[in-house]
DNA sequence: AATACTACTAAACATCCGTTTAGTATCAAG
DNA sequence: CTTGATACTAAACGGATGTTTAGTAGTATT
C-alpha cells in the first residue's frame, strides 16, 4: 500500500469545498460542477475527482437528486442567533427502545429560549409514542431536559431502564419507585430504589403543526 | 380591472410555499420544479405558475442559474445542520376576553425556531385555560400563530368573535362555522362564516415547566 | 519498480431541467 | 360580458446536468 488513507485534505481540495461552502451560503443552494469548473478553470470531470475526494474525507455528501445535491454535515457555522435563545442539542429519541446519551447522532439543536435553561446542561429528545398524552405531551413534541439524577416525587424524567430511555412521572412509594405514565391505557412500571436511573427532568416542550400540502415524504 | 394586486397568498399558494421551505431547510438546497409537482401530483407546468405567483409577491425570486436556482428574502438562508431562531413578539392572551391585535402590550418576546416560521409574519400568544387541553394545549403555554385570514377544515386557529380571541378547531359545515374547543366540558360554538374572523393559524407550542416540578408562571 | 493517490483534458451520453406553446375551467370584480 | 387572476393538463424544446470512458502526468510511499 503506499499511502493511508488520510482524511486531511490537500491544498487545493481545500480551495475547492472553501469555494463551495462561499457559494452555497451566498446563494442558498450549492453550486453545479460546472459552475465550480467555470471558478477553477478547470473541466466538469476534473471538479466530478474532486467531489468524491471531498466525499470520501467525509466534508460533503453528494445526492442522489442530480443537480445541485451536495449536503454539508454538521454545522460549521453558527451565525447570530437571537440573545435570548440557545441552541440545545437533540440527542435521540425516547420510549421507544433507544438509549439516549448515545454517541452524538447528529439530530442537530433546537433552540430554546435562555430564560428556561437557567444556565444548566440541557439537552432535548423528540417523543416518540403517546405514553404521556394526558401530561399534553405527544408523539413528536421536543422533551427540553436538564440533566440531572435526582428529581422530586411528581416531576416528569427521563429514566433509563435496560438501556431504554422513558419519559414518565416520578413517584416515590414505601420500598419501591413508580414510574406512571400519563396515559389510562398503560401501566406504571415498578422498579428497586437502588435501579433508578434518573438521566434528566422535563424543563420544557416545543411543538410544530407544520402544515404541509401534497403528500409527506 | 377586475382584482387588485395583492400580496396575500391564497390557500395552495401558502401550502406549496411551505412544502418547498420545509424541502428547502432538510435538504440544504430548493427543490426543481418537478420535486414540488410529483409532492402535490401536478405537473411541472402548474408548478411554475406558481412559483411565479410566489415571486410576484415577493415571498422568493427566481434565480438565472437553471436548475433549484431559488432564493428566499429575509434573513433565512437555508445551510443544513444550522438551525436559528427568531424572537417572534407576545401580543396577548387568548380565550380570556382580552382582543388580539391590541396596541404592543410589551409582553416581550419568545424566541421560536426559525425552521417553524418560514419567514412568514408569526406572534405569540399565552394561553389562558384549558380550552384546548384535549389538543395538548394547556393554560400558560404560548402559542405560535402565523398571521393568515383563511385556514383548512381542522386546522387550530385564532378566531376574532366579539373582539374577543378564542383558540379553536375550525370546521366547516353547511351553513355555518364550527368552532370546536379541545374539551368534553365545553361547547362548540356556530357561527355565519360571513361572521368569521381567522386572525391567524396554530403553527407551534411552547411550554415550560417550573423547577418546583409545578408548571411555569 | 510497483502501487496508490492527486490533478487534470477531451469527448460523449442519457437524463433531467426550466421554460414555452396551446389549451381548459373556475372565480370574482367592474 | 369582459378582464384578470388562479389552477391546472399535455406535449415538446433546447440546453444544462451528473456521470462515464479513456487517457496523461506528477508525486509520494513501499
Amino acid at each position: 500500500m503506499a499511502r493511508l488513507f488520510t482524511t486531511e485534505l490537500t491544498k487545493r481540495q481545500q480551495q475547492v469545498l472553501d469555494w463551495v461552502h462561499a457559494f452555497t451560503h451566498k446563494q442558498g443552494f450549492p453550486p453545479t460542477v460546472r459552475e465550480i469548473g467555470a471558478a477553477f478553470h478547470i473541466t466538469p470531470r476534473a471538479v466530478f475527482d474532486f467531489l468524491k475526494a471531498l466525499e470520501r474525507k467525509g466534508c460533503l455528501k453528494r445526492g442522489n437528486l442530480g443537480a445541485r445535491s451536495l449536503e454539508f454535515p454538521a454545522a460549521q457555522k453558527h451565525e447570530a442567533g437571537c440573545e435570548r435563545c440557545s441552541p440545545v442539542r437533540v440527542v435521540g429519541r425516547i420510549a421507544a427502545g433507544k438509549p439516549v446519551m448515545a454517541a452524538e447522532d447528529d439530530l442537530g439543536a433546537v433552540p430554546v429560549n435562555s430564560e428556561w435553561l437557567h444556565g444548566q446542561d440541557c439537552y432535548a429528545l423528540r417523543v416518540k409514542g403517546d405514553s404521556m398524552v394526558d401530561a399534553a405531551i405527544l408523539d413528536g413534541d421536543w422533551a427540553i431536559i436538564r440533566k440531572q439524577d435526582t428529581a422530586d416525587d411528581g416531576d416528569i424524567v427521563v429514566a433509563l431502564i435496560d438501556d431504554e430511555a422513558t419519559l414518565k412521572y416520578l413517584h416515590r412509594e414505601p420500598r419501591r419507585i413508580r414510574l406512571q405514565p400519563a396515559n389510562p391505557r398503560m401501566k406504571p412500571l415498578y422498579i428497586k430504589p437502588e435501579d433508578l436511573q434518573i438521566q434528566g427532568k422535563l424543563i420544557g416542550v416545543h411543538r410544530s403543526y407544520d402544515s404541509r400540502g401534497g403528500r409527506a415524504r
